[in-house]
DNA sequence: GACGCTACTTACCGATTGGTAAGTTTTAGC
DNA sequence: GCTAAAACTTACCAATCGGTAAGTAGCGTC
């Protein structure tokens, strides 16, 4: 039951970087948290970098473990539909983590590219081969499961970071009903999307 | 063509913020960038936040206008598809914007509740009232509309923040394949999920 | 040509930042 | 019960932060 100081420093550091970003955290606030001296943090980690660096390393970690695990081969629209599905109840079970992650993709061309960190290659890259090695799919252009594979992605992930706008909107009643709906309605899209397959039409311009 | 301080500093402003975000950018850096002191710039604006409250306001009634224009009473799948793929057009023309507000999105316990400003409001209740009132979905609960009207914003907005990642990961060329692709899946995603109408399967649990 | 207004500048401030240096306490091994 | 490493602390630092104060240079107005 008793949790390293290190890994205390770990999780609360997580909680504060993903609610206030990088630069809007001081290392002071997150020892100061667990009652210790910003020293003491420093003592664990030896830079507010390597402290960040560490609970982003943790973060792909788990997230490449936990996607890993899904089903790698079966292939079916369904299949993929149920993937998002779980990808939408995992990241309501991470928001920290969703929105971390959704930090780094906007300040990547800093702090990701510097690091040469770029966690969601093989997450995407597993994703994107299993769209386009659906039926319809397979023998149009890889860029097609892409663009499909990422906009699915993207419904899963703004809707995840956008709770407390979401619940100050339309109150929590409202969002309890949007909440429950969006499974479903994913698992709809989902599976529209990708059994109707890609469409060639290009935009008119 | 001689654009007033003034509006260069909310130029640079914005680019500067949308990059590295409130707490990551200092008044001196914007300054600095028109070779001005950090005190021209408290001339012009009093303060920081004041700033970045006018840089928003202004992003919000930009984009409040640009949506108001956009056909505001014909209610079909396809009118909404192609509402989706022109802020999809929109997002693309203006990622400092988008950057900007997703950011918000994710400070939004702080600054923007402080603020009293909610500058999706207005614009997400006019796209969801379009969605409920089309045949198929207004019988149905709201919370259905709502939840598929957040999915395809939130694939067109995921997309438009992930440029920089996406070219590092798949490269320019792929990555324009991607982008050439995206606006025809986004079309058929929304055609596909909004004229099937919502689905009442709750998840297993 | 004194006036006032706008657009700046230099000088300065206290607070906070990340980080260093040098101790001190606690824990574990033998 | 001595030793040594691990886990802290207090003290301190230079740099940077947002912001105030007090100018100054230019420019039109009467």
């Amino acid at each position: 039951m008793t949790t390293s100081t290190r890994d205390k420093l770990l999780a609360i550091g997580l909680e504060q970087f993903s609610q206030r970003g990088f630069d809007g955290v001081s290392i002071a606030s997150i020892a100061d948290t667990l009652g210790l001296s910003k020293q003491a943090l420093l003592h664990h980690f030896s830079s507010k970098e390597k402290l960040y660096g560490e609970i982003l390393a943790r973060i792909s970690g788990e997230f490449e473990g936990r996607v890993a695990v899904l089903t790698p081969g079966s292939d079916t629209p369904e299949s993929i539909a149920a993937l998002m599905v779980g990808l939408f109840e995992d990241s309501q079970e991470h928001p920290q983590q969703t929105s971390l992650l959704m930090r780094e993709l906007l300040d990547n061309s800093q702090r990701a590219q510097r690091a040469g960190r770029w966690f969601l290659r093989d997450f995407l890259a597993g994703l994107i081969d299993r769209v386009h090695a659906l039926p319809l799919w397979r023998e149009h252009p890889r860029a097609m499961a892409e663009a499909a594979a990422y906009q699915l992605l993207g419904a899963v992930n703004y809707f995840a970071i956008s709770t407390v706008t979401l619940r100050a909107i339309f109150g929590d009643e409202e969002y309890a009903a949007m909440h429950a709906a969006f499974p479903g309605q994913l698992k709809a899209m989902a599976l529209a999307t990708l059994s109707a397959g890609p469409i060639m039409d290009s935009h008119s311009d």
